[in-house]
DNA sequence: CTGCATGCTAAGCAAGCGCTTAGCGCAGTT
DNA sequence: AACTGCGCTAAGCGCTTGCTTAGCATGCAG
């Protein structure tokens, strides 16, 4: 039986109230009392407002992270890394579109310190990606004039899907994800 | 000699400042500051905070939609149609990518009201779109399968852009257009 | 039964918010 | 010179914000 502290019960209601309303536009008070506590309690288990969308904000990146870097080591032949890694990226941000939300949206929010240091994090999912997509030309398997624009190209795919996907709606993640590794791949075939 | 009135200069520090920091972490007194006023200002020339964001709103929405039925008007051939169309959209989006970071960004902080009615011409940019991409398929010049979420994908290249393109930047808005064109080509191609 | 640490809350503070009110300064008219 | 209307501001109101402080209830050790 697992055991949900109040610290993550406060998280979770973070998650939940800067998803919908965004940062700014979040009260503390309405984080405690979706998580059912009084306003004071938010400052018990965590250092601010702030700290609370660092947290959010740094795991979810550090999933994301882990996700296309996953997916990147999961085959060597270019076109089919590339779907997959499309395919996952895609469907992390379809099944966990409301850290997705505040993950793309609520970077500008974050202190400088913190921001500079989620900004690493988002260097290296670009790398990534351009790394794969360099292999592949050089391998014969793409044709690629501008590949970081490309880059950004296919990973905009996925991450502006947060901004209107609803889990449970008429979409489903994986048929979205599926569409977006095929245009992927599509965008770069040789 | 064009005339800038206060109004104006009060709506273009508007748009600076949602851009930058968003509606909701934006303050009136910032937005005067920014045109050269008193905050009492704000409230002679416009009726409150949220109808600024409106007034920003409903023309850059105006101006997009514009821009993409111009285009889906250039052509009748699919694929040079779609080229115009994912070209114009993304370099209105380079060109314009203050007012589209609100266009896109600030959507859900309109009042229900005014969100609904910006929401028909988001349905009819998107409708655009769609409209090309059946009949391109229909006359053998495309091959898709998700008519709508390729429509979504299309369109996301030149949304997406506003979350991290600068003007004056190291790229050119142009350049990228004409990426994001050929891509969308690709994507479709029978 | 007492003492004490733990986990939370009631109450509230200083600051900043959107917005209003009353009125000033300065054109142009007579 | 006196008047009038317009464009703007000084001042501030009522409220909400992020966050703090002081203290209460509960459970466990002795």
């Amino acid at each position: 039986m697992t055991v949900v502290t109040a610290r993550e019960r406060l998280l979770a209601a973070a998650v939940e109230a800067f998803a919908e309303k965004g940062f700014a536009a979040t009260t503390t008070r309405d984080i405690a009392s979706r998580a059912g506590m009084s306003p004071a309690a938010v400052y018990v288990h965590h250092d601010s407002k702030e700290s609370l969308l660092y947290t959010v904000s740094l795991d979810g990146h550090r999933h994301a992270l882990e996700i296309i870097e996953g997916a990147a080591a999961s085959s060597d032949e270019p076109v089919e890394r590339l779907r997959a890694m499309v395919r996952s990226f895609s469907r992390w941000h379809a099944d966990n579109s409301r850290v997705g939300r505040i993950v793309q949206y609520e970077y500008h929010a974050l202190s400088p310190e913190h921001r500079a240091e989620v900004a690493v994090l988002r260097r290296r999912i670009e790398q990534t990606m351009r790394d794969a997509l360099t292999d592949g030309v050089e391998r014969g398997a793409f044709a690629i004039d501008d590949v970081p624009g490309t880059a950004f190209a296919v990973l905009s795919l996925g991450i502006d899907l947060v901004r209107w996907f609803e889990p449970g709606g008429s979409q489903s993640g994986e048929r979205l994800a599926d569409l977006h590794a095929e245009l992927a791949v599509k965008m770069t075939r040789a």
